[in-house]
Parts: structure tokens; C-alpha cells; sequence
DNA sequence: CCCCCCCC
């Protein structure tokens, strides 16, 4: 249990709780009883009996502004709490009472009756109003802007990041430069056009026409057509950067035409009369308060000399690092794409038609992630050659833990001409393409739904799970309480991708069936059957190689020999594993053998680890009631 | 004058 739970001493007022549970600086309880009180006068209130695993104290009151949570049936009976701050103080009868006066997170796993709230991963967050989250990530990670162009140009392999030479100013967003600093822009650029005096993007306003630019292009749209009640036509709009500050350039039909060609990403141009307005803050998500659009007399001229006009640049998070972050934070990363699917074509809710296509980057943590492209950035990408692949502004999800999304104002590069490509470049072809990475998305067999199909054994049975045609996944916290040992491994077919069993011929040769061959030696596989129970139920499943392989803590080849060689050790591996608790994703489907023999096959796949704060109270969760059920304090 | 943030 320690190694899930950490051990805190909270002593709170007049009495002390003794806590073996502690989650981000506050505390964890499971609400085991609760009763509606009805005074004399006043508003009915609410009476806890909560548990923190070791201990339960039945005196917390819930303060009147949290009893919305109950008529929202969050706070119920069962459901895990995160308090955040409480009260207590000496009752008249002289017993100690407690006040619950902020609850930061409920998690509702079994719904009350009558209401459907299951628990989706999603639904607490209703309970969570009450306060910040300590956690929220720094404005620059959390972007609420939420307008961005339609950024489908092609992926540019040639990027405008950070050269070589400017390295050290990586972690260094040119957006934050200054906009007071701005330094005189070079003159002695040698300008085509434009007499007017070149100033700084920071220094634009609607009340000077007379000036000219000189910035870098940072992200070019696609040309989008719109047709609304105000009218219909075409536009692109772009970004850029000068050493002041950004902005965003928007050109609507004929500006369309006459500078969706010239205008390049990461290019460098003179920009002259141009219409400003402010810019609309509900779209805007660069650090400008004007916006500008192109006109008739607007002019843009490439510069040759680039010198002094900062690239784009990226403060990359490892990917490791990822694992941390919140949810729709905007971050840039960079990695190796290790792997990608085939480009598919979805409907959105919305009814449109995009593609999109799936990578998988890995960066020297050894950590892999997913990331989604959309639209021609989808269908264009080339995974051949394992490219290095760095991205602007993604989005993070939770999705399957976690995962990125390349949204419309994301930069895409292929192998951009940056330090960090070339280092992991040579990283991953000295060896790093070798590295038993993994990946923070999580893969597998689909669950039909974004959240996490949690069930107990029980409600597994009660739902009819495996009795359908296809499959069923759910996940669930469970703790193994048998393992059958004596059948657990097979002896099968030594061919590389061959997993069927031989037949000792007796003779030192062992032969396949499958292959129609006969070999001198064979490999140790694990068909493993266990028991494993949750607080109210138990259920046999089946676990394959790697499951078994996570579950016992050895790979078959170790655990063949030990059998063969050390009975001790043997069954020292087994009783290592019986009453661990994890967190399991499984397939269930009813099989038939025989006409009438029913078995269920859960086909397990474990997860070792608590990635997430819900795992980590839901495992709670279940430890609670086991011991609440058993009767035993641990 | 647009402003789509997608899907499993």
C-alpha cells in the first residue's frame, strides 16, 4: 500500500486524523456513510462517515455551499473525495466534529440510483468549481485563444527556427522579446520599396498609415472560402514575427490572389499599408491587440537580408515530461517518428469530412507519444526514414493517457534544420531506433468511447460483458488472490513468429505442427490462469505472454529455467505476485467449448502504473472498500 | 469580411 499511497501526519484543529493517504497536497477519503440531518431550523445538512483506508471518523458536516454536489448526486455514498480544507471544532456533547468547507474532486464510480453518473473520467470535474487547481499550467501553457488560421499548407521541411548559431536562446520565445526594446531595424537592408520608415510590429496602431515592417512569416494558412449571411469569399491569413513582437495578417479574395503565392513560411518580406483593427480577443491568440488586412494598396516585398529578425523557436518539452502536463496545455515538441498509421478520412461532429494520421514520436527519454495531423498535413506526411518531426504549439489531450494533436495553428516541420533535430538524428540511428521505448498514448483494442470503460467483476456480469458477438473491453482495479502455476507455460515452436505448441517427440526433437517441422530446442511461452478479485467479486482470466510476463515479473525463458532448475525460486516468483493490485484493461468474450462448457476469457492487458491523479484514486478506491470489506486495517 | 480546434 505504501508504495502506491504516501504517508502524511495531518493534525488539523483540535483532533488529529491520522492519514496514510496523501494526493497533491491535500487529502483523499472515501465517503462510507452519509445522512441527511434535518434540525429544528435551518437547511438540512449533511452528515460523513468518511475512511481514509486506516482509520474512519463519522463527524464531517458539509459545509451548505457544498450541497450541490449531493443534489448533483457527486458526493454519494462510496465515492472517493479530495478535501481540500476543513474545519473542526468541540460539539456540545463535547465530541469533535469537522467541517467540510472545500472538496476538490468527488469521484462518483457507482451512481446512486436513478441517475446515470458513471464514473467517464470526466464527470468529477463537475465537482471541481470550488477552487483553482494548484496545478493549472502557466498562461504561456494553457493558451485560451482559441482562433486559429486554417493552417494546411504543406509541410515544410525548411522551417524558421532557431539556426544553429541561436541555439542557446531556444528556451527563449521571440514572443516574449520585449516590445520596448525593440532595436532599430537595419537600414542598411537593401529595401526595394518603401521609403516610409521601417518600425516595429509592437509599434503598430490604426492611427499611423505610413510605416513599413519587417518580419518573418511564422504560419501560413490554406486558402478557406466562407459563405455566411454576410456574404461568401476566400481567405488566408498568416503570422508574423519581427524582434518586437507578432501579429497576425489576414487577405480576403483578391488579396488572395496576389499574395497567396508570395507569401512564404519563414520567409522574410516588407509589409506596408495594411489596414489595422483591433484584433477580436474571443479568436485571438497571439500577444497583439491589433490584427491586420491586407487592401488594394497593401504591399509585400521579400528581404533578402533576414539578419536581426528572429526565427521561430521552440522551447520543446521532453516528451517524457508530457506526462505532467494539463490537459489542452499547448506545448512544442520534437521527436523521432517512429512509427505512422495509414492516413484515414473521419466525419467530425460538425459533419465535415477531414483526414487525419497518427505519429508516433520518440525523443531521447526514451518516451514515445501519439500525435494526430490533420487535413493535408495528414495526407501529405511521409514517415519513411523515421523523419524527426518538430511541432509548434500542440494541443495536449488524455486522451488514452496522453496524447498530442496538431490543431490549426500548430507548426509541422520535417526535419528542420535545427540542433536538436540533428542531435536526435544521430541519436536515434546510433541506436536510439533500437530503445525498448514507451509510449505514453496508450494503445490497443478500442473501447468504442474516449473515457475508460471502468467495471467491477460484478457489473461485468450484471452488463453481460463478452456475451455480444465482438468483444468487450473494461478496465478495472484488481488484486490477484491465484495463479495456477502448474500449467503456466508452454513449450512452443522456436520459429520466430510461430507461437503454437510442440510435441516432445521424446527424442531430443520437438515438433510443429503448424511449421510441419520438427526442432532440436523450442521456447518457453506463458498461458497463464488467474484469479483475480475485486472487493465484490472474482473472476478467472487468462493472461498471454506479456500480460503474464508484467504480472509475474519474469519473462517466460527466466521463469521456464527456474521451473527446470530452482522449484524454490519457481514458486517464489508466483507468491511475489499473488495479492498485487493493478490496474487491468480487458478484453472479455463468452467462448463455447464443447457445445455447453461457458468460459469467460479475459484477455488482460496490465497497466503497471498509475499514470494518472484518477488511477491513482481509483486504485484508492478499491483498496478502500477491500479493506473496508475484509475488516482488516492494513 | 474569417474565427474550423476535428477522430478514435
Amino acid at each position: 500500500m505504501d508504495k502506491v499511497l504516501g504517508h502524511i501526519n495531518c493534525v488539523e484543529g483540535a483532533f488529529e486524523l491520522k492519514c496514510s493517504i496523501f494526493l497533491v497536497n491535500c487529502f483523499t477519503f472515501g465517503v462510507q456513510d452519509m445522512r441527511k440531518l434535518c434540525g429544528a431550523s435551518g437547511p438540512p445538512r449533511f452528515r460523513l462517515k468518511m475512511s481514509d483506508g486506516q482509520h474512519s471518523f463519522s463527524s464531517f458536516l458539509l459545509a451548505t455551499q457544498l450541497h450541490h454536489l449531493v443534489e448533483e448526486d457527486l458526493l454519494v455514498p462510496l465515492c472517493v473525495c479530495k478535501l481540500k480544507k476543513t474545519t473542526s471544532s468541540t460539539l456540545s456533547d463535547g465530541r469533535y466534529g469537522c467541517f467540510i468547507c472545500t472538496l476538490l474532486t468527488c469521484l462518483t464510480l457507482f451512481p446512486s440510483k436513478g441517475r446515470g453518473k458513471d464514473f467517464t473520467g470526466k464527470a468529477p470535474m463537475k465537482a471541481e468549481p470550488l477552487m483553482a487547481s494548484p496545478m493549472k499550467a502557466s498562461p504561456m501553457m494553457t493558451s485560451p485563444m482559441k482562433a486559429s488560421p486554417m493552417k494546411v499548407s504543406p509541410i515544410k521541411a525548411e522551417p524558421l527556427m532557431a539556426s544553429p548559431m541561436e541555439a542557446p536562446s531556444m528556451m527563449m520565445s521571440p514572443m516574449k522579446a520585449s516590445p520596448t526594446m525593440a532595436s532599430p531595424m537595419k537600414a542598411s537592408c537593401s529595401s526595394p520599396v518603401s521609403p516610409a520608415k521601417v518600425i516595429p510590429i509592437a509599434m503598430l496602431n490604426p492611427y499611423q498609415s505610413k510605416w513599413t515592417i519587417r518580419a518573418r512569416v511564422t504560419n501560413k494558412s490554406n486558402i478557406r472560402n466562407w459563405n455566411n449571411s454576410r456574404g461568401e469569399g476566400k481567405l488566408f491569413s498568416f503570422e508574423i514575427v519581427d524582434e518586437s513582437g507578432e501579429i497576425r495578417i489576414t487577405a480576403f479574395n483578391n488579396e488572395v490572389d496576389k499574395f497567396f503565392p508570395l507569401v512564404e513560411q519563414g520567409k522574410v518580406y516588407y509589409i506596408s499599408k495594411a489596414s489595422l483593427k483591433p484584433a477580436n480577443k474571443q479568436f485571438m491568440k497571439l500577444n497583439n491587440d491589433y490584427e491586420m488586412t491586407l487592401n488594394s494598396n497593401s504591399s509585400i516585398v521579400p528581404c533578402e537580408d533576414s539578419q536581426g529578425v528572429p526565427t521561430m523557436q521552440c522551447d520543446f518539452v521532453p516528451i517524457k515530461d508530457l506526462a505532467d502536463r494539463d490537459n489542452d496545455a499547448i506545448v512544442d515538441v520534437i521527436g523521432v517518428c517512429k512509427s505512422a498509421e495509414d492516413v484515414t478520412r473521419i466525419t467530425t461532429r460538425a459533419n465535415r469530412d477531414v483526414s487525419k494520421r497518427a505519429l508516433s514520436l520518440m525523443d531521447m527519454t526514451g518516451k514515445e507519444v501519439s500525435v494526430t495531423l490533420w487535413g493535408e498535413e495528414a495526407e501529405k506526411f511521409d514517415a519513411s526514414g523515421s523523419p524527426v518531426v518538430a511541432i509548434k504549439k500542440a494541443r495536449l489531450s488524455d486522451f488514452r493517457g496522453k496524447s498530442l494533436s496538431a490543431s490549426f495553428s500548430s507548426t509541422i516541420m520535417v526535419n528542420p534544420d535545427i540542433p536538436q533535430a540533428f542531435c536526435l538524428r544521430a541519436w536515434y540511428d546510433q541506436g536510439g531506433y533500437a530503445l525498448d521505448s514507451q509510449s505514453l498514448t496508450e494503445t490497443g483494442p478500442a473501447t468504442g468511447s474516449s473515457a475508460v470503460n471502468w467495471k467491477t467483476f460484478s457489473e461485468m456480469k450484471k452488463d453481460n460483458l463478452g456475451h455480444g458477438e465482438k468483444a468487450d473491453y473494461f478496465s478495472c482495479v484488481a488484486t490477484v488472490v491465484f495463479i495456477r502455476k502448474e500449467s503456466c507455460l508452454y513449450q512452443a515452436c522456436p520459429s520466430a513468429d510461430c507461437y503454437k505448441k510442440v510435441i516432445d517427440q521424446n527424442n531430443g526433437m520437438y515438433h510443429c505442427g503448424k511449421c510441419n517441422k520438427e526442432f532440436p530446442n523450442f521456447k518457453y511461452r506463458l498461458l497463464l490462469s488467474a484469479n483475480l478479485a475485486d472487493c465484490w467479486d472474482n473472476q478467472w482470466v487468462t493472461c498471454f505472454q506479456e500480460t503474464a510476463e508484467v504480472l509475474l515479473g519474469c519473462s517466460a525463458a527466466e521463469l521456464g529455467q527456474l521451473r527446470d532448475t530452482d522449484e524454490t525460486a519457481f514458486d517464489e516468483v508466483f507468491q511475489k505476485a499473488n495479492f498485487s493490485t493493478h490496474i487491468f484493461k480487458n478484453r472479455v468474450k463468452l467462448e463455447t467449448y464443447n457445445v455447453s462448457v461457458i468460459t469467460f476469457h479475459l484477455n488482460l492487458q496490465m497497466v503497471p502504473y498509475l499514470h494518472s491523479e484518477q488511477m491513482r484514486q481509483l486504485a484508492f478506491y478499491f483498496i478502500l472498500c477491500a479493506i473496508n470489506n475484509s475488516g482488516k486495517l492494513c
